[in-house]
DNA sequence: AATGAATGAGTGTTCATTCAT
DNA sequence: TATGAATGAACACTCATTCAT
């Protein structure tokens, strides 16, 4: 049986094995993540894995319990300068976005949660969703955006986000071909760029109906509402 | 080495071998399904599997290949009957959920894919955008959307279908929440219900700015806001 | 049950599937060497092989046994022509050499007898030290060597070939130096040096308390020393 | 991967296994001696062997090092209390029996390894060779011996030693003849009778030129020496 | 005579977990 | 608190052999 850790020592080194666990599991998924790497790499022995952790199943859920909470913290973070609703929404997804370029663990682990642990996956999912739901019904009583049913609304938006960060942070290099005899898993993680973000912006201003995005930026628009 | 059935027998082997592929790697993910698992099911010998794939992996890759062939015949098939485009872009995804419905295999598989072999899970994902791209291309040249990048546009569609598909024909049940002692595994699979369909394409329809697919639906909207 | 090849395309393909076994006996070693690969290399199906030889065991014995044949054979046949002892036995060994270097499966696949099949092992060392036997008590009573026990000389006469053989022919290179990165399987076969040939008929010569071998060759090898 | 024992009961494991594998391997030679085999007769779980052994490719390397290792010593410390040069020298190959008697591994792991690990085998016979040939250089320079090429007349004594070795030890019984129904691999290992050791002493006497081991025991000799 | 499909026992190896120290 | 030794179930894969055609 796992137990909370007692000393400043042991604090220590359970949070050695989490980020190390991050890190393996990233690096190799779920089935290919031995116990031991992990261990290895927080520079532990093995049993003082299960000193803190219940087993590895233990860990993964835990571990993605972690990020579910880092990443929703790092978006309402991202978004609280703002100083227009425009300005923080984008300001959140790019908020996203640094976090996946940072913690590649996040798109990695959260995938192979589907046959590892769906119950994570869900959790995890649903809470970002309800952060969604929860601006959107915001925004309709402000009268910012169309009526759309806040709560397909939602899932929407996670799926943009979701593709958009995977095709383009996690992939990284944005001419990549698949066939390309480069290492898919090396390509290492990259940034979305400035174009794909406005592009995917205005996407998501015209979803929700709101002409400040999807049509303030773009006199070309315009042309088009006119013909 | 795996060779091609030179006789019809052999033919009918290697077909029901991918047929139990499909549906031990949608029950147990591809680490928990043992190719015994797959010979028991398919009704032959272990020996036999080597016979016809190289691997599990091998059969894996070419599970991925056929169901990405025929998720995208099923949708171009659904949407073949349409009579315009509105209807044919909504009975696209239509027969996308349909299929889902019908082969959980393609997420619980594509989604492992991403720590299995993620040559093949770009692929699958790349094809299938590459058609929302030719299609958005051809809208575009008819005036019947915006100038929105198809590239972006095509990726973001793709996460919009992915994530509604997810959450409501993979996790069924629209009011599961998680949490509950239902298995999730279990949970079987639904279908999306026609009012989803109906808000996420006009989520769509105003994400490409397409006034016919936005904004149609919304007088409907105005009833529900009223009440 | 095998059987004896009853038509003329039996007796060819029955030849086939000994000379390719041969062939990858040699390449592979015993284990290795698989009966697909054996009938591959035939250019026949699997179950062909069982028409002509009980098993895979059978086919090694036979093949001990027909190289052995052979190897006596070529060594006769190299010996025939000479005109003296000392040069009918030199011509023996070269022939032994030479044979080696064509079929380098007689090394590989003898030695490996040992664990495979001892009594084939056997029966091969002690037909041919038969034949060293035999000569040596020729030799012996035409005065030409000591009176050396003919079973002990004979069979150190077999471990100098071996050995040499073993050094010089399927080693090959005469430099070649253990722990140098070259593939040692790959090594391919030489021929031994003819100097080599002469010290180890001195050698032998000494041995047998033959003048005429031991210290014939010998100025020579004094010049050499004063070089 | 295997790594070094860092506590005294992980020293004694290893050794066991060690042990374990010397006689498995010697039993059933390499490729019927399974992993299983080997950590049933060391006392262990088969995850155990893992610990300390890379592969049964590295216990055996390992093995075949460890012998090579133990035999040169066994030769050098049989020589070691010898007053004479002759009788060093017989006493280095008496040593040379005795543990091929104790070691049956020896042979039939050495003679194993032409097909398992040839880089093995080339280093064991090269290293006993060299001992060899330090030991001729030396005799040589002091006038023993003739000037015969020191690495043929090396190889050609391992040769000497190896098929007496196999002859009279190994097979045991002086008597055995090949068809004999007595199971070959259990003949046991005998020990090389007086006679036998005196007459290849005789061999390798007269074959390197030392009238000490050639002619003392023979009257015969000395005629040779007159002519 | 010839074949290729089928088999299932057997092997090397991994790894989550336990436990004595 | 920490550890490394030990375990054994489980799995992917091979291959000699059989058999229906």
């Amino acid at each position: 049986m796992s137990a909370a850790p007692r000393t400043a020592r042991g604090v220590e080194t359970r949070a050695r094995l989490l980020a190390a666990a991050e890190r393996v599991f990233a690096d190799h998924g779920y089935h290919e993540a031995s116990v031991s790497r992990i261990t290895d790499r927080a520079g532990v022995g093995q049993g003082t894995f299960y000193l803190y952790f219940d087993s590895k199943f233990g860990i993964f859920n835990e571990l993605v319990e972690d990020l579910n909470h880092r990443v929703r913290q790092a978006m309402s973070e991202g978004a609280r300068g703002a100083t227009s609703r425009l300005e923080a929404e984008r300001a959140g997804f790019a908020a996203f976005f640094r976090f996946t370029a940072e913690h590649p663990a996040l798109y990695r682990v959260v995938r192979e949660a589907e046959s590892v642990s769906p119950e994570a996956l869900r959790l995890h999912y649903t809470r970002i969703v309800e952060g969604y739901i929860d601006g959107l019904r915001e925004a309709a009583a402000d009268g910012e955006i169309w009526d759309i049913d806040p709560t397909v609304a939602a899932w929407a938006l996670m799926g943009v986000g979701e593709m958009i960060g995977m095709r383009w942070v996690l992939w990284g290099d944005p001419d990549a071909a698949p066939g390309g005899d480069a290492d898919p898993t090396a390509s290492g993680t990259g940034r979305v760029p400035d174009h794909v973000l406005d592009e995917m912006m205005r996407f998501i201003g015209g979803a929700l109906g709101r002409p400040d995005l999807a049509q303030g930026p773009r006199p070309a628009a315009e042309e088009k509402e006119e013909s």
